[in-house]
DNA sequence: GGTTTTTCCATGCACCCGCATCGAAAAGGC
DNA sequence: GCCTTTTCGATGCGGGTGCATGGAAAAACC
């Protein structure tokens, strides 16, 4: 039986951890002011970014699931910050554009998620560290090979 | 308008994908085998370290809120691994018991984990990574203070 | 062209979570 | 002892997630 080095627990369970309380917080500032989740963040991002895309292309771009990404633009479009049109060349789709409310709530969003990034990262951690954090992090933030 | 700086956002990003990645393949290898989640691993751990123990207990060892714990123990109850039993001498509570069938699915669970763990963390990064990393979450790896 | 396979997206269902709240027991104030 | 406050744990409700599946369009195959 594999037992993990004590190294490789320890790195584990700060790992969960941090992500856990970082993301927490996040999430809790932007809920407190009456703000959407960080994840409607995320795709008005790459939506303002990269103009209308399908939703395929959203749900590559943000490594969820397909019925997470259908449901979230679901709540999306309800709440008026994104627009479903027919796909011209492919009728099984369709593209997502955002709307001006859309174009908004990502500028009203944005102090407010950098703040708590700031919070809860950039101000716990010295530049140098956060390089290095960085660094040690890129092997694991891709899926682990196709199991 | 604040803006965190670049090695902010990347080691923000960073440590929401490698989290997410590394705690999704645990679960899916857990869950292929038709084992339980890894939080009830952390519960079974817990009671088979410090003997049984009331809910309070576990919820501040294990850090979730007041009711994630509640219904936790209920489905571990119904699944036959707990046991919950009248607290002598506190009437509102109980006291929670590992059963034989906890201890087992422990055991059961522990190699499949360990292994899961060592396949999305221990072999990704060298040892003297680890040590580095796990010294570069530590500050994270706490609830951010009182907002 | 017709048939099979694959891609794209939605959805029913069961489950889990977060919030607010509740009832009951204990602790504290006097 | 009595009253207020705090602690302990459960739960109804709305809502999000994961799984499996469905239907339709496109692509691939022959």
């Amino acid at each position: 039986m594999v037992m993990p080095a004590a190294t490789t627990l320890l790195a584990w369970t700060r790992l969960l951890r941090a992500a856990e309380c970082a993301s927490q917080h996040c999430a809790d500032t932007l809920r407190k002011l009456g703000l959407p989740p960080p994840e409607w963040y995320d795709v008005l991002l790459a939506l303002e970014r990269s103009g209308a895309q399908r939703p395929r292309d959203l749900q590559a771009a943000l490594g969820v699931e397909q019925y997470a990404i259908s449901r979230l633009l679901d709540r999306m479009v309800k709440a008026g910050l994104l627009e479903r049109r027919p796909c011209p060349d492919d009728a099984r789709g369709h593209t997502i554009r955002l709307t001006i409310e859309g174009l908004e709530m990502r500028a009203a969003m944005w102090p407010v998620y950098a703040e708590a990034i700031e919070v809860a990262l950039g101000a716990r951690v010295a530049e140098e560290d956060r390089t290095a954090l960085a660094r040690l992090l890129a092997p694991l933030a891709e899926p682990v090979s196709a199991a």
